[in-house]
DNA sequence: TCAAAAGTGTTAGATTTACACCCATGA
DNA sequence: TCATGGGTGTAAATCTAACACTTTTGA
């Protein structure tokens, strides 16, 4: 098969997935124990190798779904992380996606099943070979997309306060927001939509329900928070 | 030596190289047509495979030191391009760098042997397989760092004047900037230097030379153009 | 009745943009 | 002397940031 690169080697190309959720008002990902020698027991993303027959973009949707039985999930390539030795058995480069999803999503049996748990992101152990920095990259450029592009509802259920929205962005920014600059910016945008549902589960009073309109966000695409 | 990973598969992975130059008021890439099998005779990035032996970023400075004989050039990762078939020839998953030089760096003599040529970023041929996604993303990841970091002086020789540097925004930003405003925003910035040495290349009057300092930038690095 | 979260406008300051003329010099 | 690129300041408009009180309701 091997017809035109002989003189060339390969190696292992494997994905690992920083799968981003918000709960209880914090930003976290989903991490756990290795499986797997070299590193069994270490905290580990989730990851898994690249097979011939599917594109690195596949990969890594086949992995998420392996990990969560999810699939249309937003996802975003982060790089390639490739030192000589970053994998202590074998010579693997390893290329990272973030993925955006709602917690709400992921069953729980399933994510007991798989031993992986939702870690508070300012508060991850020291994980797998270089799945820190990872994970900090990812951060990055997962909160710089979130300034300008509306995925933030990924991480969000369909219908959400204003106050929900702003603790997410106040956890992806890791700083307070100011209330009512925060919800000015929210009503010029006219593709976040209030309901006229109530949600009552987080005060007496009860907050609006609002949605994003897709549809209507990209007849408009001005987002900017 | 392959002990932990026995039941994956392995594949080739190149680096491919994005080498950005400033000429004659253009933003300008090096491209040559392609002298392997397969596509050989096609325009292309300069790249080459990755070792054993070397990490990615290290294949990077490999490659383009290959090309031109540059060392400790800037350099950044793209991504990791991996679509099954994007080389006709095999699997193979790149990645992408861009590198910023001085084209009067680069030996005109060495550029002949290879066989490239400095192309208008704006005037680019069809290349091959997927290369002009590429620079598309190199662009737009170049001129975002652009923006917030004294990096376009890599592209600038030591000693420059303001209407140079403004030329080399205007053709990273694909638009023309107003001087006077311009020229406000430089004065802001203590760490761009203005020498007593007056450029007449370009002017009957002359123009003053002005110089980055790197060491000024480090103590205020407050960067934004 | 009170604690807790929802909701709402204004103003000062900072930043950004638009804009036009004189200068120095070599040809 | 004139054509060419170098160099300079101001004012309006926009954007950003700071800030405090009233409302509703379940416990």
């Amino acid at each position: 098969m091997t017809t035109f690169y002989k003189e060339f080697q390969k190696v292992f190309v494997s994905v690992d997935c920083i799968i981003f959720g918000f709960e209880a008002n914090k930003l976290k990902i989903l991490i756990g124990k290795r499986q797997m020698d070299p590193g069994r027991g270490e905290w580990s993303l989730y990851g898994g190798f690249v097979r011939n027959d599917e594109s690195i973009d596949d990969a890594a949707d086949r992995t998420l779904f392996n990990l969560t039985g999810l699939r249309n999930v937003y996802m975003r390539q982060v790089g390639a992380f490739g030192k000589i030795d970053r994998d202590p058995g074998e010579r693997v480069i390893s290329i990272a996606y973030y993925a955006l999803i709602n917690v709400k999503d992921y069953d729980e049996k399933l994510r007991v099943q798989h031993g992986v748990e939702w870690v508070n992101i300012e508060d991850l152990p020291q994980m797998y070979s270089d799945h820190n920095e990872m994970v900090s990259q990812a951060r990055k450029q997962m909160s710089r997309k979130m300034k300008t592009e509306p995925v933030g509802f990924e991480l969000l259920p369909d219908l959400f306060t204003l106050t929900q929205l702003q603790r997410l962005y106040e956890a992806v920014y890791g700083e307070e927001i100011d209330k009512r600059n925060f919800r000015k910016r929210i009503k010029d945008m006219e593709f976040i939509e209030q309901t006229e549902l109530i949600d009552k589960k987080s005060s007496k009073r009860g907050a609006h329900l609002y949605r994003f309109n897709k549809k209507a966000y990209k007849e408009d695409p001005n987002f900017k928070l």
